[in-house]
DNA sequence: CCGATTTACGTTAGCGCTTACATATTTCGA
DNA sequence: TCGAAATATGTAAGCGCTAACGTAAATCGG
């Protein structure tokens, strides 16, 4: 399912759906049982099954709707016979909803049908179904505290904030060079023991053999880093870019990857090439974008196994 | 929130509730930002973004949406000039979608809005996002295992095919006892002290001093218990009625005071009385229904903390 | 090779809901 | 006490989606 890659960009989408599919799994509970009522009528009728006669504005405060969304599915309540509509005499401007003798019957006989509908959700989703209703739950309480669009923007303004910064390899940041390839190593691949041994000393692996490591740093936070390794004299590897994924967007790849570019041709280099794997596409994308050609095999003798891809670096693409 | 009582009965009113919540500030982000897309369009774009020119049931198939809600938001995407249409030329009967220069500036301008949605959600949900995340991808694949119409159509056979009947306590049942009213007592009180000693050894606290105790089985499943304690000869309180909360509805709560008020009658009773929550309003409306009369005030000198109700069996009421 | 079936897509009608507006009634405040 | 503001509800227009239908093109099967 692609909408699952988007993750919490998607949210809306996927409960849409989730949604739909539960409604619609219901009417047909409802139909092929003969209940004369539909998904989107239970919580209103629910609602007067067990508060009793209630005004408009009652009712959809309870059920989270409009009354503008009560007073037209009334409409419809009214013409199948389920519910009626009375003034209020102590107050004219209200209307008050109430169940007829028809609608309190049918109610009484689904009593069986909600059951089983407790009992299917229940096998069907397992212990899936409570973990939903309890994040859904959970939700519901923390975006009354925090509305997420003020978030979102309060985010963004911190983001536009801070000055994106390449930076070069120090001491303080070799856990930095960990931590942001395991992310997508153990995403999407696992770590090799080239990895482990290349992102626990990088000191050793990279920059002695005459290489250089950039990091980008957003304001105080390290974001993403690249290194440059150097495999022969005027021979350099592009490799061990990775970016946060929650900090993906930014431009800071295409940032240390110019940095990674500028420092090869600093130094006079002959050759840049870099593996990698066609999974990771948007990567992909960005290194052809920079100046990086698709070789049509992969390369001979490399050291990952994950490497389907090979690029060669052409100045001036 | 009402809907939150409903459980897993109106779990397609609340998803959808939550995604209109999460369209709505998407929009609002994208508005106050000004960039020129709507939360709606996101999985069209995004997916033409990652994957270049599609054809219309390609998009359609990866977004999980049917093929004429693509072709019509693809209209509104035109009108935009963000999408291009293109006849595929192999195959006239195929629509390719291509995204627009336009488009193209747009999403790549959108890297650190999406960012900031990605970093907010978390900041505004917490850990409760990516539990959210997790419960609908496990949802999303049960329910194409086993899709939930079906379980809960088997469910309700499996409940009508099997007979509820009321029987009398055996010590093999003990167990049951307790189990049935510790869930309502947890879920809406605590158990005091005086509930632990009874639940525990009923032979002792209610067979003993004349009482009996009645459960209800529907086929192997014991889903609910109630008891008839003698106070004084001639004296008896209905109480300890529980029903497990997956199979209220059956009318098993019904059928077992049913069976303790005949106990009553063939004991030739004066009194009997119950002491109950207002805050088990179904209960409550089922004593009423039953003979019940609510008295003004509480019994004097209630064994419990959480009795604010009084009820008095009048015969033939 | 040709009719039957399948596939791809657009169009239309309709549903459920929202926003915006209109109207009637009540409440508030000087 | 009376006009302004607030409240309660209904109505209309519109949006996003679906189901159903229509049409054109491709594919299948004898």
């Amino acid at each position: 399912m692609y909408l699952a890659s988007l993750g919490k960009l998607a949210l809306g989408s996927r409960l849409k759906a989730l949604s739909d599919h539960f409604y619609g799994a219901a009417d047909e509970v409802y139909r092929t049982l003969g209940a004369p009522i539909e998904s989107r009528w239970l919580p209103v009728l629910r609602y007067l099954w067990d508060s009793g006669p209630s005004t408009v504005t009652d009712v959809a405060k309870a059920i989270g709707q409009t009354h503008s969304a009560v007073s037209q599915l009334t409409d419809k309540l009214v013409r199948g016979g389920m519910v009626r509509r009375r003034r209020d005499l102590a107050d004219g401007r209200r209307t008050v909803l109430v169940l007829t003798d028809k609608a309190q019957d049918a109610l009484a006989a689904l009593g069986p049908t909600w059951c089983a509908v407790r009992r299917g959700v229940a096998a069907s989703l397992g212990e899936h179904a409570v973990r939903l209703l309890d994040a859904i739950a959970a939700c519901e309480r923390a975006l009354q505290d925090r509305p997420v669009a003020g978030s979102i923007l309060a985010e963004h303004a911190a983001i536009k904030a801070m000055p994106l910064e390449i930076v070069p390899y120090a001491p303080a940041l070799r856990e930095h060079f960990y931590r942001l390839n395991a992310q997508w190593l153990e995403r999407h691949f696992r770590i090799e023991d080239i990895d482990r041994a290349v992102l626990s000393d990088p000191e050793r692996h990279i920059l002695q053999p005459g290489g250089t490591i950039f990091f980008a740093r957003l304001g105080e936070e390290v974001i993403g880093t690249c290194a440059l390794l150097q495999e022969s004299p005027g021979v350099f590897e592009l490799t061990k870019m990775g970016v946060d994924e929650t900090f993906r967007g930014l431009g800071a790849g295409r940032r240390l990857l110019d940095a990674c570019i500028a420092e090869f041709h600093r130094r006079n280099g002959r050759t840049l090439f870099l593996e990698s794997n066609s999974r990771l596409a948007t990567a992909v994308r960005m290194y052809e974008r920079a100046g990086f050609v698709m070789q049509p095999s992969v390369r001979p003798g490399s050291h990952y196994e994950r490497a389907d891809v090979y690029m060669i670096y052409r100045q001036g693409a």
